[in-house]
DNA sequence: CTGAAAGCGCTTACAG
DNA sequence: CTGAAAGCGCTTACAG
């Protein structure tokens, strides 16, 4: 329509080499009138580049990584790249299938909350030039990652439960196996001795022990096993709304009998009948800070770097009614 | 490797013409001992197909847009497609901005729930043979569309605080120029005229109005406007723990001096200190059936089909403490 | 049953 | 400053 090679409407579209002034006018106005907007596909088939960012979670309705997701996914949309999710909900098979999936050029990297059953899988990918960046969950030194301080939640949760005169401290935690439980553990294991204090630990029941029914019944197991707890720390706000509700069914109330504190704050603990006690993790900052790291690895191709980043945010102490 | 062209091995791993077993057996031999698997942007550029959806709601972190996200993601990798995500935060720009980046290639489909403001676009999108649905909102008849019964909803949650003995029930709603909010306040309307009930809406700020901020703002002016309250309805359980804690706050108690419901059931309804009655959306199977949708029209190519299908779902009343 | 050729829609040296 | 050619990695008629 501008009667022009296709190569110089490339060129005058990405700016790349001089293109006459007139031509570029020509070029222009045709574009508008036909809507023209070149096909990615082609591009990325051509550039070796996809602009497209996978993303491997337990799942996306765990608020965590709901929250690192969208934060993740409107620095993306800034930089012009998307994001392609996937939910493995903590299995392996299902994990091993979406990477199997994203390493077939679907994306440049990879950004993923693992099980830690696919790290070979992951280091093979990563071999073949796709960026893998750990978010919240560190498994393996050989990738970046992005993560919170697991320890010091845990030490300064417990600390703080220490200053409110607690001295039978619950801690229901997950799979003691996985790195942000196991730090948030040594945290309240140290805050816990140094006031010469007793552990009562509950590993919950399942994987993620995110949930509710977690907090629910782990807290009766506690108030069963020790007549003379007084405080709960619990992996989530959505577990404490469970150890609330177990505490009330049991005769008793929160802060009075039991005080209350979750290791990962969610929007609504600030709103609920009892506003909950938490430690505030900046997910969606830490989002924003995964696809930035992201994409600067992807546009200076240092996968061969040897050296590895570890990037860790603070959590935040937000005290409230149920302690 | 195997020593054959490279259009034999395509053949051999799409099973697409007559391949001699013993090639077959050498190719995928190499195969396997290469790693080799197809490059999919590739396959898309010849093949016209991405095998991707995009799909775009104002917030992954909205309950109802997570859990039918992950339902659309789960029946997506089943049938070997990928889910591209924006979030618009039901800015217009933002998704004017996705769609058209969308459009470029990257996606056979469109799933959206919309602003509203973007119509136009959607249907030349539509028009490029990229499919469109529409998910929980549904603003245009020019496309298919994935909803809930929302005036059902409206009428059996109003209906039943009737039968409870209410006479004075407010009801916290949207925008009422959205679908869903204006379908709610249309069941609700004939249900208590039906009683020969007053009414008393109140139109939250927030344009979503999913928010614990407005059901604790609205309840308060509710609480104020209608001294003889005694029945909330809001548009979810987390504008629902607004409204209890305005309530707790105003010196009443749930629900005893009013009872609140909810018309978007969430998970955590179940376990809150005082157990949230709302009405439950199929989230999960929504988002299932859309995915199902979407790649039945994408496979058959039925673009220029001028039916359109509309899928309505039921929601069901759960009763439980507030009411 | 299998190879050679064309083409999906771009970009990018290479000439001119 | 611009056109013609090659090539990204596949698939698919077309011969043989």
């Amino acid at each position: 329509m501008a009667s022009v090679d296709v190569s110089t409407v490339s060129r005058a579209l990405n700016n790349k080499a001089y293109v006459h002034p007139d031509t570029k006018r020509r070029i222009m106005k045709a574009v508008k009138a036909l809507g023209y907007s070149p096909n990615l596909v082609a591009k990325s088939l051509r550039q070796g580049k996809r602009k497209t960012i996978g993303v491997v979670v337990p799942s996306i309705n765990i608020s965590i990584f709901g929250e690192i997701v969208q934060g993740m996914e409107e620095q993306a949309r800034r930089d012009g790249y998307s994001i392609l999710i996937s939910n493995t909900m903590d299995d392996p098979v299902v994990e091993r299938d979406c990477l199997q999936r994203m390493r077939t050029g679907l994306v440049d990297g990879i950004v993923i909350a693992a099980t830690g059953q696919n790290t070979r899988l992951l280091a093979d990918i990563a071999s073949e030039n796709i960026t893998v960046i750990q978010v919240v969950r560190s498994i393996s030194h050989q990738f970046d990652c992005v993560v919170a301080d697991y320890y010091r939640c845990g030490y300064e949760a417990t600390a703080y439960l220490i200053k409110c005169g607690c001295r039978h401290i619950g801690l229901i935690n997950g799979r003691s196996d996985m790195q942000p439980y196991q730090e948030r553990y040594q945290g309240y294991k140290k805050a816990v001795a140094k006031a010469g204090l007793l552990e009562h630990v509950i590993e919950a029941s399942k994987d993620g022990s995110q949930y509710f029914e977690d907090g629910y019944q782990s807290t009766r197991e506690l108030l069963h096993a020790v007549p003379a707890l007084d405080a709960i720390m619990v992996a989530t706000d959505l577990q404490g709304l469970g150890a609330i509700r177990a505490i009330k069914k049991a005769g008793l109330t929160t802060p009075e009998n039991i005080r209350v504190i979750s290791l990962t704050g969610h929007p609504i603990g600030a709103t609920l009948e009892t506003a909950m006690t938490s430690m505030q993790v900046p997910s969606r900052e830490m989002g924003e800070c995964t696809t930035k790291l992201m994409i600067e690895r992807i546009e200076n191709g240092d996968h061969t770097s040897v050296r590895h980043q570890q990037i860790v945010f603070d959590t935040m102490l937000i005290s409230r009614e149920t302690t």
